[in-house]
DNA sequence: AACGGCCTCAACCGCCTAGGT
DNA sequence: AACCTAGGCGGTTGAGGCCGT
């Protein structure tokens, strides 16, 4: 059974020949292609509009950038399908000269097995044993992931590197039934993970944490770079991925982003019961107690808070665990 | 050399949507 | 409103290549 817009032709399907390419080469440089489903007629192929479509756009275009994938790229393909999933064409719009079929095909084929191999689940970039162990209703929660700590990361131009919160008081984290929903500055955001507050020159904040990314070695490098690293290379947290990675990302899709970012979470509720406790953790320098470096990019306007919570072992200096429970 | 398992990726399939009639 | 068609998209398939035994 074909294609129900040749049904009615007799074509030929499989492998391009070069003959092929050349005949459907020719005719859109010479003429475009208009209605597709002229093209075959027209360029005198045996083949249907759709194929011929696909041949063009997979293969044949010109503007098409060829090899291998490089770091760079496949970073961009990390971040920005942490935050659309599986929309490959959004995602390849995002890659010069890379077809959604070449993005889709590496994804499967290498960067997928990758993040597998970091311990992330390669649909929701958490980490696969806090997405499936989050303990059966039992308040200590037992995953030896790691521990965790907490990173802010801002986009606010009032806020710089090592700047001092007056304070940073959680709230109880409440999404039971996926319904929660905050608002900040205009954006809604469904179904939080954490949210909390704090204060900044008196100034009333509020911050939640999000997804998880991981990023890679190189930025830790970064000065301005508010989060810290596990063993993995991974943290949680949007804000820094997008400000680094995706700086053509547009406001209307980071808001469509979030929303189908934040379908994909976890379904456990997460409670925090003593963050005070997370003020001594012994960093690198990255984090001393709420005395954070930030993610300021001054080109970027969102101009609001976002929070990375952050699997973070090798920093702790105790069992942070002790601190948090899943209440499922 | 032969074989089998695995991987890559070009191409297809089927669904969805927009626009036209 | 109902139907049709074209185009776009994501999921899937399978041919061919690679690699280990």
């Amino acid at each position: 059974m074909g294609h129900h817009c040749c049904s009615k032709q007799k074509v030929k399907r499989g492998l391009w020949s070069p003959e092929e390419d050349e005949k459907l080469m020719r005719h859109i440089t010479s003429h475009g292609h208009g209605c597709w489903s002229a093209v075959p007629k027209l360029a005198g192929l045996q083949r249907c509009g759709k194929s011929c479509r696909l041949r063009w756009i997979n293969y044949l275009r010109p503007d098409l950038k060829r090899g291998s994938f490089t770091e760079q790229e496949e970073r961009t393909i990390i971040d920005v399908h942490r935050i659309l999933g599986n929309r490959w064409a959004q995602i390849a719009k995002h890659l010069p000269g890379r077809t959604d079929n070449e993005v889709k095909n590496f994804w499967n084929s290498c960067i997928k097995k990758k993040l597998i191999a970091q311990g992330l689940d390669p649909n929701t970039h958490n980490l696969l044993s806090l997405h499936q162990n989050p303990n059966n209703g039992n308040n200590a929660c037992n995953t030896k992931a790691a521990d965790l700590v907490f990173s802010v990361s801002t986009t606010s131009s009032t806020i710089t590197s090592h700047t001092k919160f007056d304070s940073f008081k959680p709230s109880a984290l409440t999404l039971p039934h996926q319904n929660t929903t905050i608002k900040i500055n205009g954006f809604e955001y469904k179904n939080p993970k954490l949210v909390w507050n704090a204060t900044h020159n008196s100034e009333s904040l509020i911050g939640f944490a999000n997804d998880f990314t991981p990023i890679p070695s190189s930025w830790t490098n970064q000065s301005n770079f508010g989060v810290v690293l596990n063993q993995e290379n991974c943290m949680w947290g949007t804000s820094a991925g997008i400000d680094q990675n995706v700086g053509t990302i547009t406001r209307q899709e980071m808001e469509l982003e979030e929303e189908a970012q934040q379908k994909k979470r976890f379904g456990g509720e997460l409670i925090i019961n003593n963050v005070t406790e997370l003020t001594n953790v012994n960093s690198t320098g990255m984090i001393e107690g709420m005395d954070h470096s930030f993610d300021v990019d001054s080109n970027f306007d969102f101009d609001f808070m976002e929070a990375a919570l952050v699997p973070c072992g090798m920093y702790t200096s105790g069992n942070i665990m002790d601190h948090l429970a899943w209440d499922c």
